[in-house]
DNA sequence: TGCCAGGCTTCAC
DNA sequence: GTGAAGCATGGC
């Protein structure tokens, strides 16, 4: 156990943030992270700090990373114009929101499963994907289950995929499966690309398109300049830029002022 | 019960 | 190159 006191960070709101799927409130002021076949009890104490079932080193190991606590977060909203209203209530009102350092290959698969889905269904099917075919892991007297590998999920086959209730995605999930366990899609190497090339490479996965692309990217190799359209950032950005979002005014950040639109245009709805 | 969900692929044109 | 249809299934 150790307890940290973290500048803007609050983990309600990232877990409600959409980036992630294994990050649940479990009581009143305490959440369960299950990432990297890890599991993490993050309780919320009072003046911003927080205590994490781990020791410290696996904490500097781990979850720094995991929770990029060593980027500086209130340097962002600092560069909103004023003038944008809209933007500059949607960063203070998403202010603790960091864009997490995610597995790649669950990203991959989660997003994948994210395609026409509310979160509470992505979760649903994750967790069955999880439970049916990923490792068990014993924390606190209780078994959680780690996300399933691609050697798994290849095992599992489109058919055993299919009962975890993805639908049509199943085919998808059990080709990337395959695509990495083949080697033909080397995602440690992909870590290495520039981001035109990375976005090209993930395009190239059946049932991945531009929006789950960027989300992956974004989530997964955290290429913060990544910005991911989906139907509630085209609603902001038609309802509050008349259709055309001034994007090269965040070049370098993108990504994170795309969460704070999505959050806020969230929370507000 | 019916509608919608952090879209993508396929197929006309 | 662009636009529309079809898609499996859970949650509200």
């Amino acid at each position: 156990m150790i307890t940290v006191n973290i500048p803007f960070f609050n983990i309600r709101k990232i877990a409600d943030s959409g980036q992630c799927f294994r990050l649940n409130r479990t009581e009143e002021k305490e959440w369960t992270l299950i990432a990297f076949g890890k599991v993490l009890f993050i309780r919320e104490l009072p003046d911003g700090a927080y205590r994490f079932s781990c020791t410290e080193t696996e904490f500097r190991a781990v979850w720094r990373r995991y929770f990029d606590l060593d980027a500086c977060y209130d340097c962002y909203a600092e560069k909103i114009p004023k003038s944008d209203r809209f933007l500059t209530e949607a960063a203070a009102y998403s202010e603790g929101i960091r864009i997490l350092n995610q597995d790649p290959w669950e990203t991959l698969v989660t997003f994948i499963i994210s395609q026409r889905r509310s979160i509470p269904a992505i979760k649903t099917a994750v967790e069955r994907l999880s439970e049916k075919f990923g490792k068990p892991v014993r924390k606190a007297g209780k078994t959680f289950y780690a996300f399933p590998t691609p050697a798994a999920l290849t095992a599992a086959g489109t058919e055993g995929i299919l009962s975890c209730s993805v639908g049509y995605r199943a085919p998808y999930i059990y080709g990337a499966a395959r695509m990495v366990l083949s080697g033909e899609l080397d995602l440690n190497g992909m870590a290495r690309l520039s981001d035109p090339e990375l976005l090209s490479v993930l395009l190239s996965v059946r049932g991945v398109g531009i929006k789950v692309a960027n989300c992956v990217m974004l989530f997964g190799f955290h290429r913060i300049d990544s910005f991911p359209v989906d139907v509630w950032i085209q609603r902001m950005i038609d309802l509050h830029y008349n259709g055309r979002f001034p994007l090269r005014r965040y070049s370098g950040f993108a990504g994170i002022i795309q969460q704070y639109m999505f959050f806020y245009g969230r929370e507000k709805s």
